[in-house]
DNA sequence: CTGAAAGCGCTTACAG
DNA sequence: CTGAAAGCGCTTACAG
């Protein structure tokens, strides 16, 4: 590959000034410019980044840091990971995959040897040491998610207050009363560590109540089986449902068989509304879910663009954005009808 | 961050002695050793990437490249990005996530500024446009999949070959003969063209001849609804099949449920086979599906390592493995029973 | 076994 | 508007 200094030398003019012409750093003179642009297009010179870097004290590089263990990986995840590479992109960055463990003690070990300019926090958990860690080793990042109190932070994340609350809205103006939420067993397990569960949980029962309605929830697994379980278990302990709001993708497909396999017609005895899932996944039950989707692609995009902006010095204001999930039509839900179990 | 000049005064050695002693690059005497890690140890020294890459020539990072409009992103996707991505930080590199378009053209404008060592390229065509615009610049690489011919690259794919006979074989040793395959449409539009769908249909056909069997196969899009709509056309147009391999992770559900709705039940009519999709998203269907299942996650670190392998001049021959899927249990698959239908 | 020094390919004060 | 030069943090012949 040709170097700066070839095309300094190709051009008759200084290494600074290929410099200045390439970055628009310094005024340089039309003639100037032409001659070095025409040394660079024969040479075909294409600046390199290492050195770049090492001058210039920033690698254009982030990473994004996720959960090796992940406990589910819905299928939106993948849009989630593609979209900010291509956002980075965009930008003139490159994105790296750090896979780490959730506890803390690794992101300073990563960050410290100088690769990146910042990172992208997934899977945030409500007091998160890897968030300590960071703000420790003064490490520029942006987080997917939100800690308990995330107001000096920069983060994007789902709008779970709102989107709880709306599908409960879509239920009640279908009729329905008794709305029962099942969630994913992760989060409860551990109520107060994971944001989207904890929540959710918050925001259904703060808007049930708001309508004068109870709010009842139970929990289940993050697999179709035992989806399917949970569907003996709303039967069982919730029989006066007429609603279910489903917020764990994985369980989904498996509480609907569940349910048809013990005569439920869906939406005609029960509707079901998934929340945070996709429409692909949606997609894949019999019936078709209603489903309330993450904007993952959204959000990947996002996370990049703040943390770039706080990179660049241009984000005057703290990044902190919220996302609804999207209500989209399906086949699971409908008017109300009187239990028929 | 404490720089290796800080380390080497520290220490009372040269900077040179220091890089010796990390790098393990020229003996080193017990006792400067032993000063040299005091030294690191209390400044809590770091090897910058930068500098080491640009004296060395070397970044130590690689590039996945994958298509930025993939068509249909399965579950298996996810498995394949985060275990590359650990697989690359084993080995001391890092894993940039590139998306780009198919066609060529992209792949030079990205590898020429230096950022990367080496790239793995994901869904690779027959006659892949990138392959030769690596070659020609330089660029080491490893696919994950097979041009038309591959003798001479290094790669690792799933061996279709091998899998389509084992699918066959499952079928016939449970009785079946009128055996169906059900494929994706992106492959059989240019049929020539997608690796996957080419040499699984072929491979099926063969076995099936083989066995004195006769082949039959259609195709559908990559969607639930298409697969449901499949159901459809499977009743219609073979009217005999007992047995049907799908190729078509997306449909597979769909294509389960457009059977039931037809009153065919799985596996007493009709047994299903899914292949090159995941235990997760069999899990999906109902009846859960008996899959042969995508080795996404042993892909994943396998291209890695053949890439890196290549890197540092440990490949003494060219590294090109194929790997089968898996057979996993399920319940769609059975004994063979007289068409119902 | 250890060190002085050149050099990797850029950026950026500083001077003119 | 342009250039000479220092410097980013390392590695690696070369010499001893």
């Amino acid at each position: 590959m040709a170097t700066m200094q070839d095309v300094a030398r190709h051009a008759n003019v200084s290494i600074a000034t290929v410099s200045f012409t390439i970055n628009n750093t310094k005024p340089v003179s039309p003639a100037t410019r032409a001659k070095v642009e025409a040394a660079m297009q024969e040479l075909g010179f294409r600046r390199n980044v290492v050195g770049r870097a090492l001058a210039s004290k920033r690698t254009r590089i982030i990473a994004l840091l996720f959960p090796a263990l992940q406990h589910s990986f819905s299928g939106t995840v993948v849009h989630f990971f593609t979209s900010a590479a291509a956002a980075a992109r965009e930008l003139g960055y490159n994105l790296v995959l750090w896979p780490i463990s959730n506890d803390a003690g690794q992101t300073t070990e990563l960050t410290s040897t100088g690769l990146v300019d910042g990172v992208i926090l997934m899977e945030v958990q409500f007091d998160d040491p890897r968030v300590e860690e960071l703000e420790k080793s003064g490490t520029p990042f942006a987080l997917i998610g939100r800690t308990r109190d995330p107001s000096a932070l920069t983060y994007v994340d789902i709008n779970f207050e709102d989107t709880l609350a709306a599908a409960v809205r879509h239920l009640t103006e279908l009729g329905h009363s008794r709305i029962v939420l099942l969630d994913d067993a992760v989060g409860s397990r551990d109520l107060e560590g994971f944001g989207p569960v904890g929540r959710s949980r918050d925001s259904y029962e703060t808007e049930m109540r708001r309508r004068g309605l109870e709010p009842a929830s139970f929990t289940c697994e993050a697999t179709p089986r035992a989806g399917k379980a949970a569907a003996a278990v709303l039967l069982r302990n919730f029989p006066q449902a007429t609603g279910v709001i489903i917020q764990n993708e994985l369980a989904a497909t498996g509480f609907v068989s569940g349910l048809r396999h013990a005569g439920i017609e869906i939406p005609r005895d029960l509707s079901v509304l998934s929340v945070g899932s996709s429409a692909e996944m949606a997609a894949m039950a019999d019936p078709e879910l209603t489903v309330m989707s993450s904007p993952s692609t959204e959000l990947g995009r996002m996370g990049v663009e703040a943390l770039i902006d706080q990179l660049e010095g241009r984000a005057s204001e703290l990044r902190q954005e919220l996302v609804m999930c999207t209500l989209e039509g399906g086949q699971s839900t409908g008017p109300a009808a009187t239990p028929a179990h």
